[in-house]
RNA sequence: GGACUCGUGGCUCAGCCUGGAUAGAGCAAGCGGCUUCGAACCGCUAGGUCGAGGGUUCAAAUCCCUUCGAGCCCUCCA
């Protein structure tokens, strides 16, 4: 606990206050104040004066004469606002003890609101026929971020990967090799899933526009490919695998790691889908029409205006939303498990184990990967889609909330972007496109930014060793396209500029990262330990104190992150830290003071105020170079 | 036609859930600051009918309704 101390006290306080009164039930506000009001503000009084038939400033007053009655430990003095406001102002000697004493804990910024239970954040699940892009990056660090939230949050977050092995999009890749012939090997050294995605999809797709016939091989072949014991299966598992482990490689990279990948081709062979659609029927939830458009299939009924959407083909054949459904059943725990689980076959660069599905239990380890809470990555277009499996599954298990979709809104091509792809777009953003080739990929954008920044580094430091500026220009290239991905709304399109992106300043991961190394600096030069065995009294600066403030406030955004699935939360207290430090650095002087009691004052606050900044960015998964 | 989301300075966004004090940032523009713990920084100036209209309220960017504009979804595609 840290400035919510003093945010309890005051509470307490106007809630006894109340209490003399003979009021309860009124919600008021105690929080963070607006600067230039103290540090704390309570609206209580405009929340009375209805009730006492009063205007909130004389309130205001009252209230004020009544509080000086109280016992405050950390509260210094009271203001009642012209405006109504019940202003608090901190006692920052007691405050900085308690808040920098705290920030030197391991945990600190932890909150328990998970109280140690089991949570899935299941993200990523690109088609494994491609490359990333710029779009999937969005889903994979939004997804990466909320189950680092969560875990700080205490959740034992396990995070799934599902690999939509099976399906057109794999059947027209096996076209390509196997009807058109691409070679297997990927020519002058491409990345396999560059080489897939760039290659044989787009051409591939691009001839059967050309050749309608082509249409019935692309059919033959998808259905070879769900007959698990197939020639065709065989080849689209060797495939989709080569596919996959270029996919990861991009996403460890970002610094992104999981626990378990998930084949769609094991769940429609695991026999998961007939168990739960027995369960469906019995419990009334799918109808079985015997006329009208939707004649011979089973249907799940559509709530109000929403058309019912078929489950089951009129041939018998399952629809794309059914193989969603065994699958959040199976996360929930709904359904007996048929999986084995083995290690994947390279390590994590956390080296945390990788497990994936499997079927035959040569060599295989129990595992749970289920939860009562599920989180599913899943981008807004697919919201009708998700809304079904959500309403499916609360009335399955009852609980309400417990298949959470996470959406968020699609990233975009500038229009500059998309010209220099070769589409010209009339000035207006432009939708990527796997299928037409129209895409910015992932390792693209992050090989760019790392020669930027590892040409800002040389400039800064000539004489910087080039292991060195490779570590930094790493670090700071994935925490450049991280915090670009999160900084904002989950709702909000992002437009992606490639000339924008390559922007180190203002609002940004550099400028974060950047005020770490500023404070690293500081540290390294000071030659003294720093230790929270120091006189806070000392730190009196407005600057200090804000500093102070603001890193008190890591926990309240932890809370505020998890309870809302936002990433974003925690990616503006990096910046607000990065801020205060930054006008902190400007207005006072750590090294130059002859009063040693003060430099170590003000050491312990720097070195606080680098831990929590690194805490922070840890959530992010963005790590902050000591020089850069 | 129906569902959902977005609309805040030239541009990109925060604030909206949980109504209250002076609507905050960044980019771009103009000016200023390195013999000083690192200028990937800091300060100053200019720029805002919070899409529009109505309602609720002592109080609305925030809640409700209507409307306009943009996006996206509404296949026995995946």
């Amino acid at each position: 606990m840290t400035f919510q101390l003093i945010l309890d006290e005051i509470k307490n306080n106007l809630k006894k206050i109340l209490d003399d009164l003979s009021i309860s039930d009124v919600n008021f506000s105690v929080e963070l104040a607006k600067p230039g009001f103290g540090d704390v503000s309570s609206n209580i009084a405009f929340l009375l004066a209805k009730e006492l038939k009063k205007n909130p400033k004389e309130i205001t007053q009252m209230l004020f004469e009544k509080y000086s009655q109280c016992s405050s430990t950390l509260v210094l003095k009271t203001e009642a606002h012209p405006s109504g406001y019940l202003n608090f102002f901190a006692d920052w000697t007691k405050l900085s003890k308690l808040i920098l004493s705290e920030s030197y804990l391991d945990t600190f910024g932890a909150v328990d609101i998970g109280n140690n239970s089991n949570i899935i954040v299941e993200h990523t699940s690109v088609n494994p026929n491609k490359a990333l892009h710029i779009g999937h990056i969005r889903n994979i660090v939004v997804g990466d971020t909320v189950s680092r939230i969560l875990t700080k949050a205490n959740y034992k977050v396990n995070v799934l990967n599902y690999i939509d092995d099976s399906g057109l999009q794999v059947a027209d890749i096996i076209v390509g090799f196997k009807h058109f012939k691409f070679d297997e090997e990927p020519p002058n050294g491409k990345k396999f899933d560059h080489y897939c995605g760039d290659d044989v999809y787009v051409k591939t797709t691009q001839k059967y526009e050309l050749d309608s016939s082509l249409g019935e091989i692309r059919k033959n072949t998808l259905k070879e490919l769900e007959d698990g014991d197939s020639e065709t299966a065989a080849f689209g598992d060797m495939i989709t695998r080569k596919v996959l482990a270029g996919q990861l490689q991009t996403c460890w990279n970002l610094n992104v790691s999981y626990d378990c990948l998930n084949f769609e081709s094991q769940i429609i062979r695991s026999g998961l889908w007939s168990k739960i659609f027995e369960k469906l029927k019995e419990m009334g939830l799918i109808e079985f029409e015997n006329d009208g458009k939707n004649a011979q299939c089973w249907v799940i009924r559509g709530d109000d205006n929403e058309d019912d959407k078929v489950i089951v083909r009129s041939n018998g054949t399952a629809t794309y939303i059914a193989k969603d459904i065994p699958y959040a059943a199976w996360k929930l725990g709904l359904l007996d498990d048929p999986f084995y689980y083995q290690k994947y076959g390279a390590t994590q660069p956390n080296s945390k184990t990788l497990w994936q599905t499997s079927l035959n239990n040569d060599s295989a380890t129990p595992q749970n990967f289920t939860a009562q809470k599920v989180v599913t990555v899943i981008d807004s277009r697919q919201e009708r889609l998700q809304k079904i499996i959500t309403t499916l599954m609360e009335k399955f298990n009852s609980i309400p909330d417990s298949y959470v979709h996470l959406g968020y809104e699609s990233v975009t091509l500038s229009s500059d972007t998309a010209k220099t792809l070769g589409l010209e777009t009339d000035g207006k953003q432009a939708q990527m496109s796997g299928r037409k080739g129209v895409y910015v990929s992932a390792d693209s954008v992050c090989e760019l930014l790392k020669q930027k920044i590892t040409e800002e580094t040389k400039k800064r430091h000539p004489e910087m060793e080039d292991s060195e500026i490779e570590k930094i220009a790493q670090s700071v290239s994935i925490g450049s396209l991280r915090y670009e991905m999160i900084k904002q709304d989950l709702d909000k399109i992002i437009t992606f500029d490639l000339a924008k992106s390559l922007s180190l300043e203002g609002d940004t991961a550099p400028y974060i990262q950047y005020a770490y190394a500023r404070a690293s600096r500081i540290l390294e030069k000071s030659g003294i330990t720093p230790t929270t065995d120091v006189d806070f009294s000392l730190l009196q600066e407005k600057s200090e104190l804000n500093l102070v403030k603001t890193i008190g406030l890591f926990n309240l955004q932890v809370r505020d992150a998890a309870n809302n699935f936002a990433p974003k939360v925690i990616a503006r207290y990096c910046h607000d830290l990065a801020v205060a430090f930054n006008s902190f650095y400007e207005h006072v002087k750590v090294l130059d003071s002859d009063n040693d009691e003060l430099k170590s004052s003000r050491i312990c606050l720097v070195n606080s105020f680098n831990i929590t900044l690194e805490k922070a960015l840890d959530l992010l998964g963005i790590s902050a170079p000591n020089r850069m």
